[in-house]
DNA sequence: GGACAGGTGCGGT
DNA sequence: ACCGCACCTGTC
């Protein structure tokens, strides 16, 4: 394995990056170290005072995947000037990166992930990639469309998805062959509509596969940790299906990374103040 | 043992 | 277009 160290950590935690709920193929190691999986690939993340240390035979993949290029000085600074909410938990998740990761991965496992707890999304997920995953050094890979495409539904159900497995057998076999890179030619609002379309993907999993799989942040997924700190911190009488509309129209490029600010805070520290 | 999970699809207005 | 509701299952 090959390392590569980032001494700026102004705007970079380990701990916030992976525990904000955009990824669910990590695990904490021990106090410093997280092991993360992104398709067939696998790295070692530790922290020590003073840097993050990037271990993996694909440390460009990763470095890419942890949005290292991006400079997040600036959007941090303008999001604490929206307001006191934003402020104080810019502050507490200012070392949160979104991180560019596998388009398919991420429609896969956000389908799993409706309706349903992180703990149970990771058993799900874990049990896909060992279940029909191919083998890696490190573990199993994410499973392409065409593994996925040979599964039926009882398949699913067996690995424990519940009435997602029907989700998941037929828009995998839509996924074969799927042009993904028209996809991403998209404009936000088209590349909504068409992922809306699929079995299994409503405005929340759409919006979370536009952020977290095309790194489109002009987008705001509202789920019931949201719904909480809207009425909590910013009720000004929208119902649900208007809530992530508002925080688009609020903070424009960037609602997707305030989301994860929001998000994070509330479910760790149970408010954001 | 019940409520709750990072909601969605479906049928009825 | 807009409700209201059922829904798998692991975890707290």
């Amino acid at each position: 394995m090959k390392e590569i160290t980032i001494y700026d950590t102004q705007n970079f935690d380990v701990c916030d990056t992976l525990e904000c709920g955009q990824i669910f193929r990590y695990n904490k190691l021990d106090d410093n170290r997280y092991e993360v999986f992104s398709q067939d690939k696998y790295a070692v993340l530790t922290t020590s005072p003073d840097a993050v240390t990037v271990a993996s035979d694909d440390c460009d993949y990763f470095c890419n995947f942890l949005d290292l290029q991006t400079d997040y000085s600036a959007k941090v600074n303008r999001i604490k000037t929206y307001g006191k909410v934003m402020e104080a938990c810019a502050e507490k998740a200012k070392g949160i990166r979104i991180l560019n990761q596998n388009l398919f991965e991420m429609v896969i496992c956000f389908i799993i992930s409706a309706n349903n707890n992180i703990k149970r999304i990771q058993l799900i997920v874990d049990r896909l990639c060992t279940a029909i995953g191919s083998k890696t050094p490190y573990g199993y890979a994410f499973p392409t469309a065409e593994q996925m495409a040979e599964k039926d539904e009882s398949f699913y159900a067996s690995i424990g998805a519940g009435y997602r497995a029907k989700y998941l057998a037929e828009t995998s076999r839509r996924l074969v062959g799927y042009d993904f890179e028209n996809l991403l030619s998209m404009s936000t609002a088209d590349a909504r509509k068409e992922l809306l379309t699929f079995l299994g993907i409503g405005p929340k999993v759409a919006d979370c596969i536009l952020l977290f799989g095309m790194h489109r942040g002009d987008v705001f997924p509202v789920d019931t940790w949201l719904k909480k700190v809207y009425h909590a911190y910013f009720e000004q009488g929208h119902k649900d299906a208007e809530i992530s509309s508002f925080f688009c129209n609020l903070f424009g490029e960037d609602a997707g990374l305030c989301q994860q600010y929001l998000f994070y805070c509330q479910r760790k520290y149970g408010q954001i103040g």
